[in-house]
DNA sequence: GTCTATAAGCTGATAGAC
DNA sequence: GTCTATCAGCTTATAGAC
């Protein structure tokens, strides 16, 4: 189990994926410098090339793996009963999900445009499975009657608009617990849905 | 009127911040350079400086005029009648306003991590004080009785971010007219905010 | 696995000619 | 009012030493 000095493979890779995400969230991709999230990683710029092909890559991966994280977890979730009843766990969990991971968050909504066209429709494929995702609730409550919605399509992207926004200002230890602005988003989402009282 | 060859001061100054303003929608304030904007223009680089102080200025100009303009705007709409009318008036005039700049929008939510911390200060203010005319419209309607929000801070956070969503999908001449869409955007932020019917 | 050195080219901004 | 030339420093990515 020898080492060369300096050779630390199991921790330069995923420091480099969590200094990038970082460092983009915080200063946006086009003001990032390799060398920048090479010094905070702790090896020289070349280095970095052992672990990403190149700076689109960084980009790419984090927001296709936080694009697959979220849609796997909402699947894993596969609530039931009524289709007011899974919209109010969709909203509960699109805060929560989101909540904890606001620089991924930030990313998949800011970097969109520094994506190469290939990558960007690969994200925008997936972005639009978990659009999906709520709409078929959506209609699934015009079906049952349990929601009033005038068009599924724009209440989906209301709707997620509201939900996400939450990031932009939510900060925990703030005025209020995330549990409290998540029962006062679960009321406007119902009431904007037209839920049956 | 003699005016030296090449020497087009009215019309450069203006073209300078159209250009400015497409550009940094469209590719990102970090991504575009003072050559790329020059050769939009049509002159050479350092003839920038003559219209402008430089690049950040550029930027933080574009945010001010743009949230002076929707301010001033939307005080000379001074809506009457009870808040439930003020909030329909307030969700269609915002719908309109935005869909009208889609840059200035674009930018204006996109490029504030690119301001000096001065002027994110001045832009943050100017932003808090749209927030704060649809709060007080919220709060009117708790007192009157014509609306029911279970927090104003939040709800006017969450009818914002819907709203401004819009801008984000909607393109003229898609399956929905620019009407029709604000129509079924009131009906949903009226149900949010818990309108009598 | 990491380093140093390097390639080729871009950056914002200014000075001085015309 | 616009140009050209320039400064000092930055950029992504690669090659080869260790």
């Amino acid at each position: 189990m020898a080492r060369k000095p300096g050779s630390r493979a199991e921790i330069t890779g995923p420091k480099l994926r969590e200094t990038a995400l970082r460092l983009f969230a915080r200063d946006g991709y086009a003001a990032v410098s390799m060398r920048q999230i090479a010094a905070e990683v702790g090896v020289q710029a070349g280095a970095l090339y052992l672990y990403t092909a190149d700076k689109q890559s960084l980009l790419f991966d984090a927001m296709s793996d936080h694009m697959e994280a979220l849609l796997a977890a909402w699947r894993a979730e596969a609530p039931k009963g009524d289709a007011r009843d899974r919209l109010e766990h969709f909203a509960r969990f699109h805060i929560r999900f989101h909540a904890a991971r606001a620089d991924a968050v930030f990313i998949a909504y800011m970097e969109l445009r520094n994506l190469t066209p290939e990558n960007f429709a690969r994200i925008g494929a997936l972005r639009s499975c978990y659009e999906a995702e709520l709409e078929s609730i959506l209609r699934a409550g015009q079906d049952e009657g349990t929601l009033t919605v005038p068009d599924t399509k724009l209440a989906t992207m209301a709707l997620i608009a509201m939900l996400t926004g939450v990031n932009t200002w939510f900060r925990e230890g703030g005025r209020l617990s995330r549990d409290r602005v998540e029962d006062i988003y679960v009321d406007m989402v119902l009431n904007a849905a037209g839920a049956r009282v």
